[in-house]
RNA sequence: GGUCGCGUGGCCGAGCGGCUAGGCAGAGGUCUGCAAAACCUUGUACAGCGGUUCGAAUCCGCUCGCGACCUCCA
């Protein structure tokens, strides 16, 4: 089903919003930056997961045949500046006293259960950083050949002075290499660089250091941006549709990635650059060092100083959606309860949506009606068009539910739209909260038939006039999480907002 | 210091030169035994000051405030 062509995506490389023609129509490649598992998923970590699956779900429904690359970082980051740094991974891994590999194993496995409940679809191909040494090796010795590259005690360090001699070094993040040469802050440490821009392609390893590969340089480990561009060019080719991140991996990773694309295969690694914006609480940058750091399990549980609730990852996920990827999007008690509701609004109109049929009815079709619910499905579509707008997506969602709700409640007829556009309507709401969204229901542990057997002895109350009854089946609904929708020729739950 | 971005009604958040964004909260109403849900109506909004234009939240300039990157970071 293709409803459009007319996608527009806003390239980072171009600063402007580009339409979309993928290299190999109507094959999509796209590899995104994923997470370095050395500790819990946090907020950060599922803003990227959530704009990216959402990408993928919009593309795959306009017909395109995506392969989605997303990488595990298990080695490779430092702690500390370049010379004397250490490995982030075995870091933890001696304070917990465990083996660096199990520390990657224990994180992944939290980082899929966190992205699941997020509803995000799985990564065609979700590789390892330590699963590509030998790819990553090559790529270094394809670089000193290319004479970007020296190497230094068994070091290997990106020569980007001489790079920009053949391509300009910076053009991702806007960056002059000359100010980047004299903005430096601190040079200590710097010795064995030729300059401070250079970036380490393979670091020699300490002797205690405990993760480390054999390599032509001696025993070592490879730098920190050379994994993307093994695993991305292994996969997707040596020039694919998109890349996506993270915006504070755009300057220096990213650049590294193109530097290093451009390098050893003469063209820039990917046509589409795409960054989503960061998280911010109370208006700050969340970080551990800032104190505001949040995991995903900590606001699924509610188990933290900031959080006077729990909210439901499907909370966190609409609450992403509402605000457009390249915008900062600030984290609040107020905004996530705000966020809550709308999402339980959404929901109870898809349960709606899911069993509402047409009722041919000798009733003339309300022509301004009909334009309104057109002209909202055509928005939605020209929202998501117009570089994912989700936030304004989600805004004609809510008038096309207005229309579901009025015809489900009797307020307005079915046959008011005509039967194509009234299903056309059903089927695009559907359609955008499940498939494109991302938005599922998150089932009450509360089993359906109860809830039937608690609404017939209402409606039973109800014939007999018991009103105390009645008071005592909706409070007990309440405690529960639901209430009565109590209407003129039908009662329903639905879930409290 | 360098580079980039942002400042929208009580809150969140779209908007990219003219056409109601939307959600939450508030007010009024319809419905109801009463409620709830749902629907309808309603809001002084565009940081400030200038400028361009027939017309600016939207373009330009200045001022103020906030943030991001420049170092691992999603």
């Amino acid at each position: 089903m293709k409803h459009s062509s007319n996608l527009k995506i806003y390239n980072t490389l171009s600063r402007e919003k580009e339409a979309f023609e993928p290299l190999n129509a109507p094959l999509v490649g796209m590899y995104v930056c994923g997470p370095t598992v050395y500790g819990d998923a946090h907020l950060g970590h599922a803003r990227p997961a959530v704009t990216f699956d959402t990408v993928y779900r919009y593309l795959s429904h306009l017909g395109y045949k995506v392969r989605y690359v997303r990488n595990i970082t298990d080695v490779g980051h430092l702690t500390g500046d370049a010379d004397e740094g250490e490995d982030k991974i075995a870091k933890k891994a001696k304070l917990e006293q465990l083996e660096p590999m199990e520390v990657a194993q224990q994180y992944t496995d939290t980082y899929h259960r966190d992205m699941e409940l997020l509803n995000t679809i799985k990564p065609s191909i979700e590789p390892r950083a330590t699963g590509h040494i030998p790819e990553q090796i090559a790529l270094v010795q394809a670089i000193l050949e290319e004479g970007l590259a020296y190497e230094v005690n068994g070091s290997v360090y990106f020569d980007v002075l001489k790079y920009n001699e053949r391509e300009k070094y910076g053009k991702l993040s806007g960056r002059v290499l000359d100010d980047l040469m004299s903005g430096t802050r601190d040079l200590d440490g710097q010795g064995e660089k030729r300059n401070a821009a250079d970036f380490a392609l393979w670091k020699k390893a300490a002797p205690e250091h405990l993760m480390k590969w054999d390599s032509p340089w001696g025993m070592g480990f490879p730098g920190w941006h050379l994994e993307c561009t093994a695993m991305s060019s292994k996969y997707l080719g040596k020039h694919f549709d998109i890349h996506g991140g993270g915006m504070d991996l755009m300057f220096p990773h990213h650049e590294c990635e193109i530097a290093q694309g451009n390098a050893c295969n003469h063209q820039d690694p990917a046509k589409y650059w795409m960054h989503n914006n960061m998280i911010t609480i109370n208006g700050q940058k969340m970080g551990k060092s800032l104190g505001n750091f949040i995991t995903l399990q900590e606001l699924f549980t509610g188990n933290h100083k900031l959080l006077e609730q729990a909210y439901s990852p499907m909370t966190i996920r609409y609450f992403m959606l509402t605000a457009h990827y390249r915008s900062t999007l600030d984290f609040s008690n107020d905004a996530l309860k705000a966020a809550q509701k709308g999402y339980k609004k959404i929901i109870n109109g898809l349960k709606i949506a899911k069993k509402l049929g047409y009722v041919a009815e000798d009733i003339a079709v309300d022509e301004n009606q009909v334009k309104q619910v057109t002209s909202s499905i055509q928005a939605a579509y020209r929202a998501m068009d117009d570089d994912f707008n989700t936030a304004q997506a989600i805004g004609h969602l809510f008038n096309l539910l207005k229309k579901i709700n009025s015809i489900y409640t009797g307020q307005l007829k079915s046959a008011q739209l005509g039967e194509e556009v009234f299903t056309e309507m059903l089927q695009t709401y559907m359609l955008f909260v499940e498939e494109i969204l991302g938005i599922r229901e998150e089932k009450s542990d509360v089993q359906e038939d109860l809830l039937q057997v608690l609404l017939k002895l209402y409606a039973e109350a109800k014939t007999a006039r018991n009103y105390d009854k009645i008071d005592e089946i909706r409070a007990a609904l309440k405690a529960m999480g639901f209430v009565v929708k109590d209407m003129k020729d039908k009662i329903d739950w639905a879930y409290e907002e």
